[in-house]
DNA sequence: ACAGGCTCCTGCAGGC
DNA sequence: TGCCTGCAGGAGCCTG
């Protein structure tokens, strides 16, 4: 399941392989709830636009793209996807919700379509880009940031680079349990349920603590418990970056020893007891009794 | 404003 | 072996 650490790798890799090409056509399946505005819209707005850059916002995918009258490699291309400046100068964007399921594959024309195909965009260079997604949780939109639209914008602050005051501020007043506000994509955007449970793991904090009444320093150490585990998952997510968006592309993320995600009854990695799993905010969580107070 | 529960959807695991 | 049930989860929506 696409959390921050894939989402990014996938964008980094579909900015690798398409940035500068353009849609020449664009096919989209009918399935409303795929689709945040209408698909023959979309299709429409796609078409003959430039790529200008693929980057992540949050766990959104976000597509740049240039108009029709934009060549490609034209000097407005923006180079440096960290600096997303909120001065866009893109005409139009396309973003990209990978849901649980979600992929968006390059291939080449031949490729056979797989089933759960919602989305082809025909590129001038030969290839395709296709959004595939069985379970149907993805979402796509387009936006003509020339015609009124917004650019898009995460709700919530971005894990790698929030600050210490930021970050506790978040949480202040808040009766929910931490695992459930890690979830929150309105308070931190991107942060999914193995990376809640693995953060609160390395910050030796019970997922059911209430977020409003952690000390200082445990909300510091939550902070850099989870800055550290997304960094090293996209470090391991970029091993496989040049196969992630291929079919077979998810080797890279199972490289990632979790410490508690889905190891419920089996030791924990540091002090050999049981990890206990527990249903909370609706889902499966994982901890160790000893270690996470 | 906040919190918690329900819903969508399909593949897969587990049980008999 | 094969069928059936239930579970997994991101986020939008509804209710309290």
């Amino acid at each position: 399941m696409p959390e921050l650490p894939e989402v990014e790798t996938v964008a980094r890799g579909v900015d690798k392989r398409i940035r500068g090409d353009r849609i020449v056509q664009a096919w989209f399946a009918s399935r409303p709830q795929t689709f945040k505005n209408a698909p023959a819209l979309q299709a429409k707005g796609l078409t003959g636009c430039t790529i200008l850059g693929v980057h992540r916002t949050g766990k959104h995918i976000v597509f740049e793209l240039g108009g029709e009258t934009r060549k490609p490699g034209n000097d407005r291309v923006k180079r440096d996807r960290r600096k997303a400046s909120p001065a866009h100068e893109s005409d139009a964007q396309w973003i990209v919700h990978l849901g649980m399921t979600g992929r968006l594959l390059v291939t080449g024309a031949e490729t056979p379509v797989a089933a759960h195909t919602h989305a082809r965009l025909d590129l001038a260079s030969g290839r395709e880009l296709r959004f595939v997604d069985p379970r149907r949780f993805g979402r796509l939109e387009f936006r003509n940031l020339r015609e009124g639209s917004q650019a898009f914008q995460a709700p919530g602050a971005e894990p790698l680079t929030i600050e210490a005051g930021a970050f506790a501020e978040l949480f202040r007043g808040r009766r929910t349990p931490i695992k459930a506000a890690l979830l929150n994509q309105s308070l931190l955007a991107g942060v999914g349920n193995i990376y809640a449970d693995e953060s609160l793991f390395r910050a030796g904090l019970r997922p059911q603590r209430q977020a409003g009444r952690l000390s200082a320093a445990e909300l510091e150490r939550l902070r850099l418990g989870l800055r550290e585990i997304l960094e090293q998952a996209i470090r391991l997510g970029g091993s496989s970056v040049s196969d992630y968006v291929d079919a077979d592309g998810e080797r890279g993320f199972f490289q990632l020893e979790h410490c508690v995600y889905q190891r419920t009854g089996e030791p924990c990695r540091r002090c050999q007891k049981a990890i206990r799993r527990v249903e909370l905010a609706g889902r499966g969580t994982h901890y160790c009794p000893v270690c996470q107070r």
